[in-house]
DNA sequence: TCCGGTTTTGGTCTTGCAGGCTAAAACTGG
DNA sequence: CCAGTTTTAGCCTGCAAGACCAAAACCGGA
């Protein structure tokens, strides 16, 4: 599930210790997802100079002289969405890989970052929608980054409630599938996924109903999540502790 | 799970893009893990130096002018254990609080290191080990550090087969079943775990057994993790794909 | 040799969750 | 009023995890 995860076996490079840098250049970048049109889409940017001119890579930039890194991440996505919009944003993983970027040591943090997918956010001129599963040409390790950001995504909607964070406020069991599908990258019944959340609590019925003559069957009920903010479910503790302590 | 999970729930600051900055310096830390005397335990380093002079920090250091973050946290562990005895490692988090060092402005992506229990490196003079629950003075936002990688940990015994880093290559149910105590925090009946690893083929019968009159029960038999490299549950993948597909 | 103590092992039983399936409910439009 | 469509509710199965218990296999001492 976690990206970067590397394992010691071929023995690791042990050359001596090298004089310490004077400090490299770091870079915050952001993987922003939104179901759009029934597929996992993700924020691109199109680059207007080199390196890699009319290439697309993810919105971010250079980390501020003072600033955290999640402030910065904030501000970078200020510039390209309403910062309002996004629902979710964890850090996702650290690349720093001497090669990653041509003009030289770069290293970059990657947060990944959702948007709910009632709303068609603003963005700039040069600032697209890319489906996921079908990326246009990317610069630097941009393309492997989308890829540790689908993962993680994929992973969390199983055991914690991020579904918030990628459906609107108020929505039908069978709109709610349609999100899990875009993002799972297969079906999901509509009745069993709403066994599920009901169970877990992530989801509670608002008691309303979709506009009737909407769709000519039965009026479908509006559902809610709970909670806002990511939560995970404990039932995914396996080896837990004994029920009598 | 991720420790670095946030929520843009207050609206986040939103200053003017400012200079970008010349380069931080960016340092590698890891949370090296081993069980000891039924205990999970850290290796930690006594500064001798301010600042946090006599206090307990992580090890690590400065990242090399032209190095990877992987190369360097290997580098710079050389210099405290024996790096063959690391059985796992994996990328943690990465923290960029501007005020997390005194000295300046100073990134740190921290690592997460497993050492298996039967071993006993021979570490520094000013380096030790000290119960993961019980920690000493720690200096700069170290202790946090710990904290996450134990939440890590406990959190991927649940769902992959991590067990085969903090154990010998061959063991009896009874001491994995305390050295997963030891990790997650709580009793594990070994006749449970047992049945859950192998119906899971994380483990396998080596057909040997402990030596004899070693307990005065009957003579345990000998496991062994299949894999020596980290492989997730897939009976984990709630929302899994429809079966006719 | 037998017996109590100890530890491991194998089995059963219960519980809870996930997911497939189907019938009923509730609406629209003709 | 009926056919078509979509949602809802219930039933059933399968599987994994955990509690519990009895049998197995060893030890040491009587």
């Amino acid at each position: 599930m976690n990206a970067h995860d590397t394992t010691v076996e071929g023995a690791a490079a042990l050359r001596d210790p090298r004089p310490a840098p004077a400090g490299a250049a770091h870079e915050v970048l952001a993987v922003v997802f939104q179901i759009r049109q029934e597929r996992l889409s993700v924020l691109l940017w199109r680059r207007a100079r080199p390196p890699f001119e009319g290439r697309w890579s993810l919105p971010g930039g250079r980390l501020g002289a003072d600033e955290g890194l999640d402030d910065s991440i904030r501000r970078q996505l200020a510039q390209k969405v309403d910062v309002r919009d996004l629902t979710h944003l964890e850090q996702l993983e650290t690349r720093g890989d001497p090669c990653r970027h041509p003009q030289g040591r770069i290293l970059a943090t990657a947060y990944l970052g959702l948007v709910p997918a009632d709303i068609d956010p603003l963005v700039p001129e040069d600032t697209r929608w890319h489906p996921a599963a079908d990326l246009p040409p990317m610069g630097f390790d941009h393309a492997a980054i989308v890829h540790s950001g689908r993962r993680r995504l994929r992973a969390k909607l199983s055991y914690t409630n991020v579904g918030f964070a990628l459906a609107p406020p108020e929505f039908t069991m069978s709109e709610l599938s349609r999100y899990y599908r875009a993002a799972l990258g297969h079906d999901v019944a509509a009745t069993n996924l709403r066994r599920v959340l009901l169970r877990r609590g992530q989801i509670e019925e608002t008691g309303r109903f979709v506009p009737s003559g909407r769709s000519g069957g039965r009026p479908a009920a509006l559902f809610r999540f709970r909670a806002r903010r990511l939560e995970i479910t404990d039932a995914f503790a396996v080896l837990r502790p004994p029920s009598g302590g």
